[in-house]
DNA sequence: GTTTGATGTTTGTTACAACAAACATCGTCG
DNA sequence: CGACGATGTTTGTTGTAACAAACATCAAAC
């Protein structure tokens, strides 16, 4: 049980995998570019049999999009996509939302009082970075209280198929329309025990971050990205 | 534009997944059964190749459970596992049930109303097998009409999940509880624009299939397929 | 008789090469 | 000058082989 003996490496298509993952949530990828697995493999410095399994997953997952000839590209996504992603997201996370309000427990409550002073903070100063990873952190803190790895799990795939569009909120967004603090309001509801309220404030803040999005799309229903 | 030019081979990888899929749904594989990729590949008589990207998909999708060693198993059901599954199934086919009351259509209640008549009948002799398949038609029909594929993709990730368990119930079940029938009421409620009243039955009718199931559990709470 | 160590088997991982389909490019013919 | 066709390039697919980790088996030593 010594320590070296946990030095097992991981498998370079698991590494492949979750650099991807992180590229995708980041919105490192831009929407509508095709990934070839040899140019992956070559950025790797892999061959193209690992990669070529980290891309298969991530088709699986309903996160890349597979086009012609199954090749692998990042998912634009239109008005209408992004109103199907809102309404599942909001049966979802309103449910989870609503089990944590049941199972609550004092350590994560605290935990999540401490990260959303961070992310005021974070707002503050205009991080939209680092905001942009303690919100994910947030939301899913509270799913994680529902104590259904299954749901938690559906929500991630959720938010994964986001992810090229999540970095196209932009400072003004998150400085100016949260005077509505939906999260402030989710918060309290659950340390209330209230569920149909922190159902309630779970669905407002997805739903008006959706409309806000919405609105970023243009003529052909494509979301775009704003200048600056 | 010749029906020549469509004859375009399947990818094997494609062949596998499905068939793997298949075997899936109709209980084919007992849970616990733990796939070697050359066994695998033997059997479907091409190189591991191929079934190692089948069972790669079928494991990001949560489908196959991933055992030491990255070995692809057929996932054991606990009690608590299909209570995690019936919850994110009452909150996604409910909704789907919800938006397919107000979407709806006369062909698409028309194909529905055929196949609850042949249900009916396939129940009265005692035909098992196809009964599972005209059920789940039924169901996926109505998620249909909720036009929303996204939700439709989900939907089936949680049957397959289900999969390994969902021959697992006897026809005496089908026969005898379904005095109160679920299904009747659920279209009844679709056609008359009752959207509560469709997502009410809907969950009804998973919830009491996931009561019995439960019955099923072993004192280690995994699901045992009932003998007979 | 029990334990420990070596060895063989099983099985997933990775690289490489041959292949096929689709697309782009460019030259030739009308 | 334009259209058609040959050719090269790109890219996903599949098979094969070498490899490594884990497990099972068996024999020898205490």
């Amino acid at each position: 049980m010594t320590a070296l003996k946990r030095i097992e490496r991981e498998p370079l298509w698991d590494l492949a995998h979750t650099q991807l993952q992180d590229a995708l949530l980041a919105g490192r990828f831009e929407p509508g570019t095709v990934l070839t697995l040899r140019s992956l493999a070559e950025s790797f410095g892999t061959s193209i049999t690992p990669v070529r399994d980290a891309v298969t997953r991530l088709v699986a997952q309903g996160v890349l999009q597979q086009g012609a000839r199954n090749s692998a590209i990042v998912p634009h996504l239109s008005r209408r996509e992004l109103e199907h992603l809102t309404v599942v997201r909001c049966a979802l996370e309103g449910r989870a939302a609503r089990e944590a309000a049941s199972h609550r427990d004092e350590a994560s409550l605290r935990r999540l009082r401490d990260r959303l002073t961070t992310m005021q903070s974070l707002i503050a100063a205009r991080k939209l970075e680092s905001y942009l990873e303690h919100h994910r952190k947030f939301h899913f803190g509270i799913y994680a209280m529902s104590g259904i790895p299954l749901l938690v799990e559906t929500i991630e795939n959720m938010w994964l198929r986001c992810g090229p569009v999540l970095s196209f909120v932009i400072p003004e967004y998150v400085v100016l329309l949260k005077g509505t603090d939906h999260h402030t309001a989710a918060l309290k509801a659950i340390m209330a025990g209230d569920a149909d309220g922190a159902e309630r404030e779970i669905v407002a803040d997805i739903t008006e971050a959706a409309h806000y999005l919405s609105g970023l799309a243009d003529a052909t229903g494509q979301l775009r990205r704003p200048p600056g």
